[in-house]
DNA sequence: AAAATTTCTTGATATAGATCAAGAAATTGA
DNA sequence: TCAATTTCTTGATCTATATCAAGAAATTTT
């Protein structure tokens, strides 16, 4: 591997697998760049739901209304894969909302283009699904969280995975996503400082 | 489809979507019937992870041992797919203890024999990704339920989707699995009975 | 740069749910 | 079938976290 990979190419490495230089290129030529204004959407709920999208910078939001609350489930950083993955594999409508937080730079891929990468890579199937498990994964972690930490350990763990994220996010999103209020987040903030 | 497939079939057919008879025969003669007592385990934390299982009839717990205190993630009954994905996946140990609760029949495929299974049906990675990504989605509303849902809610969601487990298994599990106390448990069922 | 808006903090209070303890009920096993 | 063990329930109490409210701080808009 040479260092001539644009920061795309290097993701899709990373993240799928692949190796070879000239089929990185290909790969990452079906994605194309975009920028969403602070506030613009990528996807709404109940929406069209055929692209995904690769964060080059800036911050995406996933949430959801539930009875005039919304419900964030997770806030993606540079480096992320976003989309709606039920919606997207199963062409079904988008679940969540996609906001983006700031001005966010995303390389996006539809449905369409992402369908061909099988016949540039025949192993995509397996560096797909590979990719699959790891979010499976990551979201188990999270069940286990609830079923075994307190808010404040949840906020440690999260802190120490994101903290790059907590200067620049409303803090409220991520009490929501940590499952707590935003008061209760404030305070164990607090608590931190004073230790 | 005729009406002569084994229940293994069937469920093979219904989970990854392999429609012809032939294969659903071919597939499902790569899993062996075996029993476990109460109380044996199919897997063990940290321990090798090369197998799957589908269980016929009984019941799985998947718990882990955190600061002496057992956390259960998820019991499975007839008709679940059951392994430590990631640890099946990427070949690494266990994550999670899986035990039998009642005496449990199970039909076990190894990993060698599973990795055959693309050899029967081409489609096969394509219906195996379909299956992970609806393995996430049940994740993800499993932490869902977490940021958006008291325990009392939790119980009912629960509940109304699995009943059938509540006279065959000691509560504690399911409390745990629900993230709350089994005193609380107990509680919100007393309730619910007055009502 | 001032006004308007949004977000954050803090205190007071409420409450869901945890913990502790003890007896009741159910299950297991000799 | 009776004793032993495990599980469940219930009450008392405690505590983590939610809610409400109001002012402070930060951000956005004009």
């Amino acid at each position: 591997m040479n260092t001539s990979l644009t920061e795309l190419e290097t993701y899709i490495n990373s993240y799928f697998g692949i190796q070879q230089v000239e089929k990185l290129r290909k790969v990452s030529d079906l994605f194309k760049l975009t920028t969403l204004k602070k506030g613009d959407f990528f996807l709404k709920e109940n929406g069209r739901c055929d692209k995904l999208c690769f964060v080059k910078n800036g911050l995406l939001r996933i949430y959801i209304l539930k009875e005039d609350k919304e419900i964030t489930q997770w806030i993606s950083t540079k480096g992320y894969f976003v989309t709606d993955i039920s919606g997207f594999m199963f062409e079904k409508s988008s679940r969540w909302n996609v906001q983006a937080l700031v001005d966010t730079e995303i390389y996006i891929i539809k449905r369409s283009d992402y369908n061909k990468i099988e016949s540039i890579e025949p192993k995509w199937f397996d560096f797909e699904k590979m990719f699959i498990v790891k979010c499976f994964e990551m979201v188990e972690n999270r069940v286990f969280s609830h079923l075994s930490m307190t808010a404040e350990e949840r906020y440690n763990t999260y802190f120490d995975m994101n903290n790059e994220i907590f200067n620049q996010v409303p803090l409220q999103y991520i009490a929501s996503l940590l499952g707590m209020s935003p008061e209760t987040l404030s305070r164990i903030r607090k608590k931190q400082l004073e230790l």
